[in-house]
DNA sequence: CCGTATCATGAAGGTGCCGTCTTGCGCCTT
DNA sequence: AAGGCGCAAGACGGCACCTTCATGATACGG
């Protein structure tokens, strides 16, 4: 997701959607849910999301580890073993998480509903 | 933002992703603030944004408005007139934004310092 | 010795978002 | 008759994200 710069009235939403580019990421929400349970070793998150790549992945791990989410352990054994888990910070932010969650399983009815009438309304 | 499949063991997560590609819009958090604050014309959310292009901000409205986040009040004087408002479900929608701007005000320190440290790190 | 397990990186290609520029429409003002 | 205003939509290009495929490092087991 891309940068932004912060807009004059309402800096705040600037700020909004810093966290937005960083668990607007495809798999981000769902690697620290993941996290969140117990922390995990690579292979483990890569086999239990199934459908990403290890690129996919290692990508999102530098990123979540850059913003100071999560935290990367190398135990320099044969092969490497390297555990992830959340930070204090990376706990702070299931909060924000767990509300969109939430509010996604609440509306998503909801959602899909005034989609379907949108359909409709501009087919006319 | 792109849509996904559904992850089975965490499917909520798909519907929290669901909600990201609305929100994850670029310029989509800062016009459902606005128009929290109150109801605005077209023109008058274009200016108060300012960065913002005709073009761009018509996509996001009409997103939204498909979304059943806003809606869509079409006087046909002439010059037209078009009012934009949330509905019920885009205040509720407010919820997990405010949720989200509070985490970020609260934590855009730590993750700048996160950066930071990154950087540091990885120079070496 | 050679394959394998674990994690990471790099190039190359697709796709979708967003920005710029241009066009259109409908009626008013000048 | 010409141009402006408020809103929308089209073609077009750049850029970031994600995926696929290929490669690498290391040391243990067979």
């Amino acid at each position: 997701m891309k940068p932004d710069s912060p807009n004059g009235a309402h800096s705040y939403c600037g700020a909004a959607r810093e966290i937005l580019t960083i668990i607007g990421a495809k798999w981000a929400v769902l690697v620290v849910s993941l996290l969140d349970e117990k922390p995990r070793r690579f292979s483990e998150l890569k086999r239990e999301i199934g459908d990403i790549t290890q690129k996919s992945l290692t990508s999102v791990l530098r990123e979540l580890e850059k913003d100071g989410i999560i935290e990367r352990v190398v135990t320099p054994t044969v092969p490497p073993r390297v555990d992830y888990s959340l930070t204090e910070l990376g706990r702070s932010l299931l909060v924000p998480i767990k509300a969109l969650r939430l509010w996604a399983m609440e509306n998503h009815p909801a959602v899909v509903a005034a989609r379907e009438r949108f359909e409709v309304k501009t087919a006319a």
